[in-house]
Parts: structure tokens; sequence; C-alpha cells
RNA sequence: GCGACCGUAGCUCAGCUGGUUAGAGCGCCGGUUUGUGGUACCGGAGGUCGGGGGUUCGAACCCCCUCGGUCGCCCCA
């Protein structure tokens, strides 16, 4: 390590090679599935005023606090880069006056940033896709949302072992009252709480009940459930979301302990979960968020919306390799460099890969363009010249023993024609490992 | 903010209880098989053993500090 050489931020990442493969899959992925259902997509600044995320967490909760990346810019002006895609995106409705389309389904995705310890799929720059739905105050609007994130997660592959946990905060009336419920549960059994949760009574008394410390899991068995105190209209805004993802399919779980920590989650609360990714095991989460806007200082309007984090997705997806080369092209003479490059661009121009091998040692060229496992290798050498010939090789695929497919061949050989470098094609096809295409060239 | 583990060539790692010029595989560069061909063989370049201090006749190895990484706690919008 050069003390030279500035080292990368902590927390931030130089993806590359299958991983990135993976990155890429997951956004390709979700951008098809949002235009399946109709959200459009939206571009959101890196970064907003500090007020839009004070504002909207809370300016005395650790994560306004000490959590975000927040500077000022030349003018003294508080800005802060976006620690998350809601608020942005809540400030733009207000502001760009996009209340005239409401409902509003948008998505978009990009980087996020936190200030914290990075840890398994935690990074203090990472990157998250997000689905908003603004103005809906209908249970369908959650249900259509997690509708798409389940679809989502099995066109990626990775729907298995993460199950869809499911819970209900009630609107803000039944809220308060579940949690000063569970403020004198708890309390009358303080001193036997963890020292954190001890804590928590004060601050944030909801999160004890996803305690991990087994002094707490006592007592959280027995805590208050908010069921008994839902109004009768949250009651029913719940049954009708639960219905109507039961009516399309979607697997789901009643987590009575999974909750929000900010005020202006109402109803809907959801998290998509493995446990495959070691303490993190959250891969999408959201919820309704009928508060928020207000707090932004806007009228009161309804809202529902998710995010995933991509890196961990990316993680269940596993290392992807790109697509195979289709084919390779090896100069193994100076005189044939400039034939070799304009193949090259011929077979790009119809659509197929190409790689050309044009430096180094000449003899070395083909076992290096061999080693990126192409499905053919076009040699160009002396004799392709002074015999009009060129050889052409189907290379068996490492992994499978497989032949590359005649249509592939076809494909190469209309190119090789449609260049009309040659006259009169003569293509023999031998059965086996190689073929090889004769051709004459034209003078 | 707290804790545990880790830090040796570009990459993955070995290096026994501290003992002579620090090793391997892969990768890279060059060469051999005078060859129509993938896996073989030979050679080469490349390391202030994260950095600083200390103990010792002697430190990659032990101690302290520091920087960095990984995982976990807190937090999780």
């Amino acid at each position: 390590m050069s003390t030279q050489t500035p080292q990368a931020i902590r927390g931030t990442q130089d993806i590359f090679g299958p991983d990135a493969e993976a990155f890429a899959f997951v956004v390709e992925t979700f951008e098809r599935v949002r235009k399946l259902y109709r959200f459009r997509r939206v571009e959101m600044p890196v970064f907003e005023k500090t007020a839009v995320f004070s504002r909207s967490l809370g300016e005395t909760t650790d994560v306004v606090s000490k959590e975000m990346y927040s500077f000022e810019d030349r003018g003294g002006e508080s800005l802060t880069l976006r620690p998350e895609f809601t608020a942005g995106i809540a400030r733009a409705f207000i502001t760009d006056g996009w209340q005239q389309y409401a409902p509003l389904k948008v998505a978009t995705h990009g980087p996020l940033f936190r200030y914290e310890r990075p840890q398994k799929g935690r990074y203090r720059q990472f990157h998250q896709i997000d689905a908003e739905v603004i103005g809906a105050a209908e249970p369908q609007a959650d249900v259509e949302l997690l509708v798409m994130a389940d679809q989502l997660l099995k066109e990626l592959g990775i729907a298995d072992g993460v199950t869809l946990q499911l819970n209900t905060l009630g609107d803000g009336a039944s809220r308060e009252a579940w949690r000063t419920a569970l403020i004198d549960y708890f309390r009358a059994v303080k001193g036997d709480l963890s020292e954190d949760s001890q804590d928590r009574l004060e601050r944030n008394p909801l999160r004890i009940l996803d305690s991990k410390d087994p002094r707490d899991k006592v007592f959280t068995a027995q805590a208050p459930k908010i069921d008994d105190f839902l109004s009768d209209e949250a009651q029913d805004f719940f049954a009708k979301v639960t219905g109507g993802l039961n009516a399309a399919g979607v697997a789901w779980t009643r987590a009575p302990a999974l909750v929000r920590g900010l005020d202006y989650y109402r109803h809907t609360a959801f998290e998509f979960v493995t446990d495959r990714l070691g303490a993190q095991g959250t891969v999408l989460g959201g919820g309704r968020y009928d508060g928020l806007m207000e707090a932004l200082g806007g009228a009161a309007t309804p809202a529902v919306g998710w995010a995933a984090g991509i890196e961990r997705l990316a993680m269940l997806v596993g290392e992807r390799n790109p697509r195979r080369l289709n084919v390779a092209i090896v100069s193994e003479a100076r005189s044939t460099d400039q034939l070799a490059w304009n193949l090259g661009l011929s077979l790009r121009r119809r659509g197929l890969s190409s790689a050309v091998w044009a430096e180094g040692a000449p003899r070395k060229r083909f076992d290096k363009a061999v080693k990126e496992n192409p499905q053919l290798v076009l040699v160009l050498d002396d004799k392709a010249v002074s015999e009009r010939t060129i050889a052409v090789m189907r290379v068996r695929s490492l992994t499978t023993g497989n032949l590359v497919d005649e249509e592939l061949a076809q494909r190469v050989i209309e190119t090789l024609d449609s260049l009309k470098l040659w006259a009169a094609p003569k293509p023999t096809i031998e059965h086996g490992r190689e073929l090889e295409l004769e051709y004459d060239i034209l003078a």
C-alpha cells in the first residue's frame, strides 16, 4: 500500500466484474418490472437542503443528528447527501406541482449516503431501487406495490427463502394508544429489561419489540398487540390489504413486532426478509406514510412506497457473468490487422459481439482469445492472404462441453459474405470440433 | 460510539514455539515444443511482510500506538 495513493472512502465500493454484472441485472430487472406496472421513471437530485430530511425524519433522531452526510455549501447553506429517496420525492411532489398527476406512481434508483459503520450489506454509499405511489389513499395501492415487489423478487430468481413480513400500525389514533400501552407495560418491568431497552423506553419504545436481547424477549411475547387498539377503519384497511395479497397469490406472514420509528408512518408496514445475509436480513422494505407531506409543509397527501438495497439483492442473485463472446478474431500477422478490425466492426453492426486480438506475441494471441471462452474463433494469418482462407473454429464450451450452435456459424458466414471482400464463398463445414471456411479473397 | 477477528508479491494465501539471501498458485512479460492450436515445459519482473515505536544478539512472528479491512452491537429513514 503506497502512502502516496489516496485510499477509497470508508464504506464506498468499487464494483467490478461478476458483482457489477449482478448489480446491473438487478437494475435492468427492476426497470422492466416497473414498466409493466406503469410506474413512471423519475431522476432526483443526490443532495437537498438539509431541512428536507431533518423535517421529514424528525430533528432529534439519531438518524438526523449523526447519520447524515451534511455540509455547508459556499453560500453557507446546509445541504445533505440524500439518505433516502422518499423525502426528496415528497419535496418534488409539493414544489413541482406533481399534485396534478395524482395518484402518481414513480420509480427511481441510485446512490444514497448514510454515515454509519460499514458491515455486511451496509455501506456509506449504497444503492437502492425505489417505488412510490403518492396521492392514493386506497389499500389497493399498497397491494399493487407489494405484488410488484413480489414479482421483482421472483424475476430476480431470489424469491426462495425470502418471506414477506406484514404488519399494520393503524391510523394515528390507534398507533398512539398502542404506544401508550406499550410504555405502561414495559415501564412496569423496566428493571428487568436490557440496558439498551431501558433507554429505548424513553426514546423509541416500539423498538423494544424487535430487541435481540433474551432478557427483553421474555416480555415482548406478552406485550400489548396493535390489534387490540385498531379502529374499525384501520382494521378494515388492513383486511383489504391482506385480502388483496391473498387474491393475488402473494404469500405473507403477520409480524406484530414489525414497527417504524417515525411518526408519519400509518397503516401498512412490510419487509421482505431473508436469513441468508447475516445480520442485515431485510431485502426490501416500506410502508404507508400518510403523515409525511404535512411534515414537509404540503397538503395532507396519502402515500405508500418501498425501497430495496441493490447490493443486497445482488448478493442474493450471486455472481453473474456477462454474455458469452460470440466471435473472437485473432490476427496473427501485421498484414491481417486491418482485416481483423473490419471484421470485428461488421459483426458488431450485425448484433454479434466480437473482440480482436492483434497485440502482443502473435503466437500467444490464439491462446489468449480462447481463454475468453468465445463461441467462435476466426484466425487470420499470412495464409489468409496468400491462400485466401480464413480458419474458423468452433470452440467447445469449457463448462458444458457443447459445441456452438449452427445458427451462429450461419450468421457469421452471412456477415463475411456481406463484406463482399470475398467472391464465391465455399464454406465447408466439417462435423466435429473445428470447422474451416474457405473464402477467396478479392484481389 | 462500542466489541471481536484480520492486514505477507497485481490477486488468493503459506511462512512450525522469533533464528541465516521471505515462498507457492494464479496473473503479467519473455522463451521452448518449427507448430492449425485451448490444458505442457523453461525463464523473468514484481514485496520498506499496512505504518510508527518498543522488547531482543536477532522480529513477518512478541508488546504498545496508529491507519485500514471484515463481521457483529447500537441505529436502521
